[in-house]
RNA sequence: GCGCUUGUGGCGAAAUUGGUAGACGCGCCAGACUUAGGAUCUGGUGUCGCAAGACGUGUAGGUUCGAGUCCUAUCAGGCGCACCA
């Protein structure tokens, strides 16, 4: 019978949206199971056949769950905000609502014709008010928190206020902006606006003014995991550092938890790499330098500690306030022009021309050990974001103050024995210090290294600036608090106004505040972002409700936040909101949260490593802290799936003419590659046909064939249109069917690797199936018998059950496909028709290949869905009998082992033994002496010599 | 520069974790059937060689009776971070 896959799948698609077969909800009579992929942006391109692919592994292993009895979560939703839309919008005037709610329309028409088996029921999306409410609910629980070093966690601001009221600032041990210093009288004397100043300080949302990556030609500003190389990284345009005020998230304060929460995930180990680095966590010590002729004092941070005695120059960062305050009259117009030069420079400058730059400020710092007055520098290549915006400089053991000193004929003192500093500094932190002090030199308390290791040394000093006071150990993090203000329309708003030039938060009750409609989606003329533009958005707080801006001078009326929350914001809890989307009460009920507690399995791309992975990690222990989230992790197990490359097409045109020549004779041509696109060619070989009606330029194209046939010529490109090698799944579910095509992208290779997009291969698996098929019918009728079957295909069945458990579990679908076609090539060898054997069999399919695998169950008989059968046990037994382990024994050791057939004889076995020894050097001298050969049993060859 | 990762036929890739390298699929070759098709089926297909055989997992060493797998060095590609003191 012809398997017709259209006819099967548009037959299952409708049964299981009929029955509700993917509806979840929480069983306490079972464990559970939350498998999750990222949620797409709906783009208004479409998928493409790279898209499905993380979909299709993770759907695979949540079948292969359920059918173990788990019950499982598998959700899917719309990451719906975002700047395509919205500049679609600017271009075309067209509501991005419109077009998104357009897209997502268009997406799920494609993602419903792959069989996945999520709960449509709890679909989300981040742009739906229903959805945002917890988005702007959870921004102002951080608004109203702050980070307790000692408790480990965030606590409500109320706990801080009656600190302040009672010690001020004395004993808190907080996540801060900055270091202040206050009593209780002081705070207490406070005026209102300015306590709340003052709390904006420690509030894990805070209005910040920081330097902020400024893209004018976006016109918003940008966090850092969107600059790459000092362009935005969508768009690519440049990007400035501007000061401007902000929303912040104290992402920082979480720093330490988020570093130490990678130990316990199953994450891979590049993608925690990558973490650890962006977090950045760097041991050192801050020690404290007078300044000479004052008494200024300024703190450094370094992780060298032991170098005190190589600093021959101190740098400070241009962006340093303390570059006012040491700069002295006559060096005054030389530093204001070099802060003039460096302002102007972009960030992508910077990068791009790394040349030596600085100016001496006219003031000298005092080495705390030795008295020595040192020079205090400026240059750019100091940073003001990092440690405290000053340093030490050891150019015999930096590189980049090497590169200074050379530059500005700074001296420099080399440090440790037998290093060479006359060409480089020498980095590395190993080897004896020396000249620590140099030989005759006076020291605090007769301080020295010598003669030490540098781990030693560095330890000794820490040790001892801590005794004396000239400083502390400290630890330092790279990672940067998330600024959390975007100037566009197509975001969450902020639920807040402004009363004196101070942030309220609109209440609880009152939310979600919706996004209003502006009559253009540009900033306004004044510079003001879009929602500048809308005429009701001012927040009247005596009926709690949005008025017209008109009524602002009314007292109880007053403009709310112009600015919109980043993409990141509705992305970063959303597998919480799966698990009770339809709450109006809550973010998450916590019977909910109780049950679902956290995702065990996240399907997604590494290129989210640095940003929607911190962001969700650093969201989820937030709510965690206040009990919303029962897991300090999101996410238990990553799995990044690999991009799915295009696999371009060319046809050689000859030169001036309308000529095409075929890849194998284009030599004896002068051509040019021409981009063809991939649908009209089918293993390499163009339709010549619709080559001619593809573009009417084409439509008198000649042909030279070879072997009758246009061959065409194939690159590995990027997946894009202008490539002409964008696939759509849609023709592929057509013509093969959506078995097809999610055998064939597990099929294609490992699941973490990127690979090129290869029709070629596709028939292989197609035929697959057919053969599958048929394996069921004899001629038109299906017909599986109840009789016993044979053993070998019971051996055939076990081996495929074992081998297709294990690479489920391991993420290694690319060897299931093959030990598929492989066993069901053996069971029609065998001319298997038992129902022992096929029903198992179209189980083990059914995460695979669900359409064809439920159609065939019900033909068995079955009235219920397949996705609810039981998973296949493997019997160990079938496995071991057809063949037999021989370990080859020499001197009493077990040496090498050789596979018999299990009806192998002794003879058979002795005659191969004897050829092992004649052929393996090492045997020389030895003989056969026994073979010992029981079926099912591992049993030795002795051989003695 | 630092960190992670990958190198196996014409192509995508396997290899029970130290034990017959190249499973399976694509492509290619030959044959069968044929209503001539980009259908289906059967057999073959790492390289050199008429053959016996030899050589083969980026390169060079090492450990081992035995190495794609372990160790050392080196080369090449991919990714991440990058003036972070």
């Amino acid at each position: 019978m012809e398997y017709n896959h259209q006819e099967i799948e548009a037959r299952q698609r409708k049964a299981w949206a009929a029955q509700g077969t993917y509806r979840v909800t929480a069983r306490e009579d079972k464990p559970k199971y939350y498998v999750l992929n990222m949620f797409p942006y709906p783009s208004g391109a479409g998928l493409h056949v790279g898209h499905p692919l993380g979909y299709i592994a993770s759907d695979i292993y949540a079948r292969y769950k359920r059918l173990q009895g788990y019950n499982v979560l598998n959700p899917m939703g719309y990451d719906a905000y975002g700047l395509p839309a919205e500049q679609y919008a600017i271009q075309t005037g067209q509501h991005p609502a419109v077009t998104t709610e357009k897209n997502i329309a268009r997406y799920r028409e494609q993602l419903d014709k792959i069989g996945f088996s999520f709960d449509w029921s709890r679909e989300v999306r981040t742009c739906d008010p229903q959805y945002y409410h917890w988005t702007q609910w959870t921004f102002e629980q951080m608004f109203g928190s702050y980070y307790c070093y000692d408790a480990g966690k965030a606590k409500p601001i109320a706990d801080l206020v009656r600190h302040l009221e009672a010690q001020g600032t004395a004993g808190l041990h907080v996540a801060e902006s900055e270091s202040l210093d206050l009593t209780a009288e002081q705070w207490r004397a406070m005026s209102e606006t300015e306590q709340q100043q003052v709390l904006m300080n420690y509030r894990l949302a805070y209005l910040g003014e920081t330097m902020v990556n400024w893209c004018p030609k976006l016109g918003t500003v940008l966090a850092n995991d969107e600059v790459v190389d000092g362009v935005s990284e969508r768009g690519g345009y440049p990007v400035v550092q501007k000061r401007m005020k902000q929303w912040c998230l104290r992402v920082s304060a979480y720093a330490q938890r988020l570093l130490d929460g990678l130990d316990t995930i199953d994450w891979s180990d590049s993608i925690k790499e990558t973490q650890r680095n962006w977090i950045g966590r760097s041991e050192g010590t801050e020690m404290q330098f007078s300044v000479k002729d004052s008494d200024v004092k300024f703190t450094i941070f370094t992780t060298r500690a032991d170098t005190i005695f190589g600093v021959t120059f101190m740098v400070l960062a241009p962006e340093s306030e303390l570059v006012a305050t040491l700069t002295t009259p006559e060096q005054k117009a030389a530093v204001d022009a070099y802060l003039e030069a460096t302002k102007k420079r972009t960030e992508r400058e910077r990068i791009a021309d790394r040349r030596v730059t600085g100016v001496f400020s006219g003031a000298y710092a005092v080495n705390p050990f030795t008295g020595d007055a040192i020079p205090v520098w400026i240059s750019d290549y100091v940073l003001s974001g990092y440690g405290t915006g000053a340093i030490m400089a050891v150019p015999a053991h930096d590189s980049r103050d090497y590169a200074f000193a050379k530059h500005f004929g700074l001296p420099i003192i080399p440090l440790v024995e037998g290093a060479d500093v006359s060409e480089q500094s020498f980095d590395a932190k190993e080897g004896i210090v020396m000249n620590s002090p140099a030989a005759g030199k006076q020291t605090l308390d007769g301080f020295t290294l010598n003669g030490l290791t540098i781990k030693e040394a560095i330890a000794r000093t820490k040790a001892f600036v801590e005794a004396h006071h000239m400083g502390r150990v400290k630890v330092n993090y790279r990672l940067r608090d998330a600024i959390f203000s975007r100037q566009r329309y197509w975001g969450e708003p902020f639920p807040v106004y402004y009363k004196d030039g101070m942030p309220h938060m609109i209440p609880e009750t009152c939310l979600p505040l919706l996004l209003p409609e502006v009559s253009k989606f540009l900033p306004t003329e004044s510079g003001e972002p879009p929602l500048g533009n809308a005429e009701c958005w001012a927040w009247d707080t005596k009926t709690n409700k949005v008025v017209s801006n008109t009524l602002i001078d009314h007292q109880s009326v007053f403009p709310l936040e112009l600015s919109t929350m980043p993409g990141f914001a509705g992305s970063s809890a959303y597998y919480l909101r799966y698990m009770d989307p339809h709450n109006d009460a809550a973010l998450i009920g916590s019977d909910a949260a109780a049950y679902w507690q956290s995702v065990d399995l996240y399907v997604g791309g590494s290129e989210h490593a640095t940003g929607h992975l911190i962001y969700s990690r650093f969201w989820d222990k937030f709510l965690y802290d206040l009990g919303v989230s029962h897991s300090d992790e999101p996410f238990r197990k990553l799995v990044n799936q690999g991009m799915i490359q295009g696999r371009s097409n060319f046809v050689y045109r000859i030169k001036d003419t309308n000529t095409f020549v075929s890849l194998g004779l284009k030599q004896q041509y002068d051509t040019t590659p021409i981009h063809v696109d991939v649908n009209i060619v089918s293993g390499d070989v163009l339709d010549v046909e619709a080559f001619r009606q593809w573009r009417p330029e084409y439509k008198d194209a000649e042909f030279i064939l070879e072997d009758g046939k246009y061959v065409c010529g194939w690159a590995v490109e990027k997946m894009s249109k202008s490539m002409y090698n964008v696939v759509n799944p849609d023709l592929i579910v057509e013509k093969y069917g959506a078995d097809t095509l999610r055998l064939y992208e597990m099929f294609l290779g490992p699941i973490s690797q990127s690979k090129p997009w290869d029709s070629n291969g596709i028939d292989g698996c197609y035929r697959f199936l057919k053969k599958l098929w048929n394996l069921y019918f004899s001629g038109d009728t299906f017909a599986i018998s109840d009789d016993a079957p044979k053993k070998e295909s019971l051996t055939t069945l076990h081996k495929l059950i074992k081998k297709v458990t294990e690479d489920i579990e391991a993420f290694s679908y690319n060897t299931s496909v093959p030990a598929f076609m492989i066993a069901v090539g053996e069971l029609q060898q065998q001319k298997c028709v038992s129902r022992a054997v096929l029903e198992p069999l179209a189980v083990l399919l059914a995460p695979f290949a669900p359409h064809i695998a439920e159609e065939l169950w019900h033909r068995m008989g079955h009235t219920d869905s397949i996705c609810d059968a039981q998973w296949p046990k493997c019997d160990e037994q079938y496995l071991v009998a057809d063949s037999v382990t021989v370990g080859v024994q020499f001197n009493g050791k077990t040496r090498f082992t050789l596979d018999f057939p299990a009806d192998a004889t002794a003879q058979q076995m002795q005659d191969i033994a004897l050829a092992a020894e004649q052929t393996a050097k090492y045997t020389e001298g030895f003989k056969v002496v026994k073979v010992i050969a029981v079926p099912g049993r591992i049993v030795n060859i002795v051989l003695k010599k």
